[in-house]
DNA sequence: AACAATTTCCACCGCTTGGTGGAAATCGAC
DNA sequence: GTCGATTTCCACCAAGCGGTGGAAATTGTT
């Protein structure tokens, strides 16, 4: 059902998370396709038969990023609860797999030059969650109407947002000195998401 | 008294000021040293002549940008006030050069990885304001002593940097949407070194 | 004006870059 | 087993890479 044959598919495949691991360690520009079709044990034009060109690899490799980072079944309305679990989730499993932090923390930095390929992408990627977590926060401040935060929901969602990745390149500087996945729940405490 | 002739020192400045840019926009890795001479208006083997190797050139332009970003004058006591003033101005001053702050997001990500050439010389940064900020959070709590925040001065302290860096970050990515430097003013509060 | 120290550029090195074209090998449905 | 679609690799391209060596031009000092 899906296209081409089975072992066109896993070699796509693993040329994306040879991707991933090479955009994380030397970012978007400083990556070549050859090191990463050799890690994949691979000759550089069949990477470029199956994704065209360096962009293209780049975006595929951020879709796969998300596939692994968001939850498969998303629930018909969305809680607090369900977005604390989520960042908490995600804390957890970023501190075994710090590769995936590192590639999107890179990308996001680089996507800052207004003519980075990735940028767009990353910017709508952003929007979206910010959306999503500004949305909840606001109703949550509906049922507790004492909240007195002088931050509008999508300031809070934006700080929230940043404040996170800001951590996941902190912790990754200085690896195990910060109890990430603690500050961020004291963070989300802050913003009325838990407790 | 500064060593070279002053033809030399201006070549030198100007071939920093064009490495800052180029490692801002494309990283370390994807800057080439061919096309920043070219920016300088300069051959590439007078860059190298002038920093040796692409690794020097790196770690002068960080100098250089530590230079432009660090008050000159260091006050005797730090206190909780200068702080708040130096990231006001920082923030302030940031709007207007969004090229120096691009450069230390993108290098301050690269350098996750854990063979990045500037790694060891971000990680000093970032402890030494962590300590100083983190001795002035301290100090603070003692004269109000109702402070009851969860989380340690140095905790505190990471994560108001964490916080800062990830705002850059995020303001690049989505120009003008946040108000950065009123933001950047919640969280000194929320830090208790404001108000 | 003379002089060494410094600065600058040119030519070159071996190697890597992203991308193209085509021929051979493999796959999978019939 | 046949046969078209897909996959893979090899050869090649022009361009760019970081770095070296040396010769010419410039600078500052006396």
């Amino acid at each position: 059902m899906p296209e081409g044959y089975a072992t066109g598919r896993a070699t796509k495949q693993s040329i994306v998370e040879s991707a991933a691991a090479a955009f994380a360690q030397k970012g978007f520009y400083g990556a070549s396709l050859r090191s990463i079709a050799r890690e994949a044990g691979v000759d550089h034009s069949t990477l470029l038969h199956h994704f065209g060109n360096k962009t293209a690899l780049l975006l595929a490799v951020i879709e796969w990023h998300d596939a692994q980072a968001m939850p498969a079944d998303l629930p018909e309305t969305i809680s607090a609860e369900f977005i604390a679990d989520g960042f908490a989730a995600t804390a957890a499993r970023n501190a075994e797999t710090p590769g995936l932090v590192q590639l999107l923390s890179v990308l996001t930095a680089e996507a800052g030059a207004e003519n980075h390929p990735a940028r767009e992408t990353l910017q709508r990627r952003h929007e979206l969650v910010t959306t999503v977590i500004a949305w909840t926060i606001s109703s949550q401040r509906a049922e507790h109407e004492d909240h007195g935060d002088p931050l509008s929901p999508e300031e809070r969602a934006a700080v929230l947002i940043a404040s996170w990745e800001g951590l996941q390149v902190y912790d990754a500087l200085h690896p195990g000195k910060l109890d990430v996945p603690a500050l961020v729940r004291a963070m989300l405490r802050e913003a009325f998401l838990l407790d």
